[in-house]
DNA sequence: AGGCATTGTCATCCT
DNA sequence: GGAGGATGACAATGC
């Protein structure tokens, strides 16, 4: 049984089923390119405003759809009928209360907002996108689905959802919020083995430590080996660092800068605490041939915990395996000990008679100065690992901002949308009138569309299929 | 005198 | 199994 409300209107609204059922149908004029025209033909109440009502099919779609349009856990989804269509309860102005029962944090600061609820640094259309699917896919509002074809929006909805990049169809706003995460985080990320190779040999400064034999240590006293460091300077150098900062040449045996300190002045602020240079500026007490020298002053001492008692020309007492060293007579410079290769270490001891407590000296000078320079560099990685992160965290603070700003337009804009909506929503009512000239309550009604496409004027709480 | 930074050393694990 | 690198922990030293 089906009885038509009003033959003027250009696509006209069939009642289907009993007279008083709550199901009106879109009329088959409707297409797609048909103008919605509410005119004043519609009814005997006709109102001045009517006029100024021109959309097409496409815009009202999209009305449809905008009614299910929400952010994100701003407003969860609780299952139930038309639950999409049921926020729209007042139309109108922009005053009203429409769908948010969280509205939207328009003052919120952007860094706040992001903490309110924006745990995860993603994109507030990715986020967006799963709950849109979430809607469609509840199975008790079959008919708030656009059908699959569904034409794409058209403008002027179309232009107020371009500020916010909504014009794409669902399909397509899925495609975008889905779209590559790395054209954001692409220089942002996070890679802890992503240092320098700094421990590696490749790094290493050759020729940094040059062996100076003189006074009365002469090559001949490593028994036909020659300088080692001159055999393979690779091998014997400690891991230079300081071509990162940048303040050392590489190549001065010497103390280039006569105040260690104020070389370290030049040092980028975070690299103050890096290891000093040191290492680099004073790099060859091994190079004595401390058992000859032991008595007399050094230039440079030996492994002084502060660089600063070594400014030139001052002398410093003996380290501890110097003092060792003198002691127990051990025939070579520690130097030797240290950075020969075990091959050649092997050779220098064999060359030589020592006791087992020059053996074990020689032994444990070794593996000090190895592991020396092990915690040098291992200090060294430690301090660059700090200033890679704390530039990460730099960028990834500057991303959330990003993001948080992104949001907080993005709500404004929907904020707006939904203004719009429910204005164009009560123009639309308020120039329908069923067949005995009543009007449409919005209060009673919603515009949805079923999956043939047409348009229906549903009585909320009733569903298309539910009867 | 105590805090802090630097450096060396040891212990331990791993290759 | 020894050598050596890596690293946390501790101590010594100087400021």
């Amino acid at each position: 049984m089906c009885s038509t409300i009003n033959n003027a209107l250009p696509f006209s609204f069939r009642c289907e089923g009993p007279v008083n059922s709550n199901r009106l149908h879109g009329g088959v004029s409707m297409s797609s390119t048909h103008r919605f025209s509410a005119s004043a033909r519609v009814c005997s109440n006709y109102s001045p405003q009517q006029s100024e009502m021109d959309w097409t099919w496409q815009e009202l779609m999209a009305i449809t759809e905008l009614q299910e349009f929400e952010v994100p856990n701003e407003n969860p989804f609780e299952a139930g009928p038309y639950h999409s269509m049921e926020p729209v309860v007042h139309y109108g102005s922009c005053g009203m209360n429409l769908v948010e029962p969280n509205p939207p944090t328009c003052q919120t600061s952007p860094a706040a907002a992001f903490e309110a609820g924006y745990a995860d640094a993603i994109s507030p259309y990715q986020r967006l996108n799963p709950n849109v699917e979430m809607h469609y896919g509840h199975g008790g509002c079959q008919v708030t689905r656009l059908p699959p074809n569904a034409p794409p929006l058209q403008p002027p909805l179309m232009s107020l959802m371009d500020p916010m990049n909504m014009t794409n169809t669902n399909q397509g706003q899925r495609k975008h919020c889905n779209g590559n995460p790395d054209d954001l985080e692409s220089d942002s990320g996070l890679s802890l083995g992503s240092s320098p190779p700094l421990a590696s040999p490749e790094n290493e400064v050759h020729g940094a430590i040059t062996y100076l034999p003189r006074d009365g240590y002469t090559e001949g006293d490593t028994d036909g080996i020659e300088d080692p460091c001159q055999m393979r300077p690779n091998m014997n150098t400690p891991m230079d660092y300081s071509q990162a900062f940048g303040s050392y040449s590489g190549h001065s045996y010497l103390p280039v800068a006569p105040n260690p300190q104020h070389a370290q002045q030049h040092v980028p602020h975070l690299h103050q605490h890096a290891p000093s240079m040191k290492q680099q500026l004073f790099p060859a007490t091994l190079h004595e041939p401390l058992v000859y020298h032991a008595s007399t002053p050094r230039a440079v001492s030996f492994d002084s915990p502060n660089p600063k008692t070594k400014e030139a020309g001052v002398s410093s007492p003996l380290t501890r395996d110097e003092r060792r060293a003198v002691a127990l007579q051990i025939p070579f410079p520690l130097e030797k000990i240290v950075n020969l290769p075990v091959d050649d270490f092997n050779e220098l001891l064999s060359r030589h008679a020592l006791n087992d407590a020059q053996l074990t000296l020689v032994r444990d000078i070794r593996r000090r100065g190895k592991n020396k320079v092990a915690a040098q560099n291992c200090r060294k990685r430690k301090l660059e690992n700090i200033v890679h992160l704390e530039h990460e965290l730099g960028q990834l603070r500057a991303r959330r901002e990003h993001l948080a700003r992104e949001r907080l337009e993005f709500q404004q804009n929907l904020t707006m949308l939904k203004c719009r909506l429910s204005e164009l929503y009560a123009k639309l009512f308020s120039q329908l009138r069923d067949e005995e000239g009543h009007p449409f309550s919005l209060e009673d009604y919603s515009l949805q569309q079923s999956n043939d496409g047409n348009l229906y004027l549903l009585q909320r709480n009733n569903s298309l299929d539910g009867e």
